[in-house]
DNA sequence: AATATATTCTACTTAGCGTAGAATGTCAAG
DNA sequence: CTTGACATTCTACGCTAAGTAGAATATATT
């Protein structure tokens, strides 16, 4: 296959990647999975990953709470983080948003693209897909009849 | 509608312009249309639309040349670049890529955003759509039985 | 050789992100 | 009230991709 694209296009940076940097992405992670937490709770689990100062950590979460994805708000003593979206919210925005973005390319590319990988990663999927359309179909024709 | 991500991230970024910088896609259009062209012709063309020094489209060109969509290729007596892919190559590359990046997130969340959003811009694709997993799916059982 | 044209080099700019030290703020213990 | 410890903010450097283009060099052409 032709890996041209993959490695000198960051297309490649897989999902949230896209929309995250590497340590945004360990930040958010840690978010997610609390619902809520300090620079310094934030830090310690990032840490266990990857030699990193708490600094850096709390640089990126100003960053996040500047771009609106965060919330930073005044706990008991410390500032404490909260994501605004949920994982799910978020991955289904960009989702949405890279999605809108092929499309505008091409439909028909998106489309197939789609359904190839599809079927080729996640065959059931192509059951729930089938059955998707057909509701939107239904509500399409709701609308309109 | 929330547009955090929109204007946060640069998701928005339309198509292959999340492959291609603007000027770079610029470029590519011009040579997609033409199928070959010498960079001042390139460069003329791509004036038109915007105050650009000749340079800067060289350079441009050298750069997608090293990245390998395009070629440079001696012509009678200047260089004349040529694009690798096909626009539609290109896109679909560009598709496959993008879409298998948020599969990595979420296959659910890719699969309905692309239902959603062909419903509100393409309802009629969404009959391509039930017919390509159709025959996907035949494509799969043939294989497996 | 002199002028024109083509090509390459070099380099500055802007952005986003990773990185983190320095500076400053805050507060409780001594 | 001073010293630390900890929290928070500031400031800033590094890197990469892309846009930008002048300077330098090469190659005709007259």
């Amino acid at each position: 296959m032709l890996t041209v694209l993959a490695n000198n296009f960051r297309l490649r940076k897989a999902g949230l990647g896209r929309a995250l940097g590497d340590l945004e992405k360990n930040v958010m992670d840690v978010l997610w999975l609390r619902r809520e937490a300090t620079g310094k709770e934030i830090f310690s689990e990032v840490r266990q990953s990857r030699n990193i100062a708490i600094t850096t950590v709390l640089t990126v979460l100003e960053r996040l709470a500047k771009k609106g994805i965060v919330r930073k708000s005044k706990g008991e003593s410390v500032y404490v983080y909260t994501p605004v979206f949920t994982k799910t919210e978020f991955t289904d925005m960009v989702s949405q948003e890279v999605i809108k973005g092929i499309m505008d390319i091409s439909a028909s590319s998106a489309v197939a693209s789609l359904v190839d990988i599809l079927a080729d990663t996640d065959p059931h999927e192509l059951d729930r897909l089938s059955k998707l359309i057909e509701k939107k179909k239904k509500e399409i024709r709701q609308k309109a009849g």
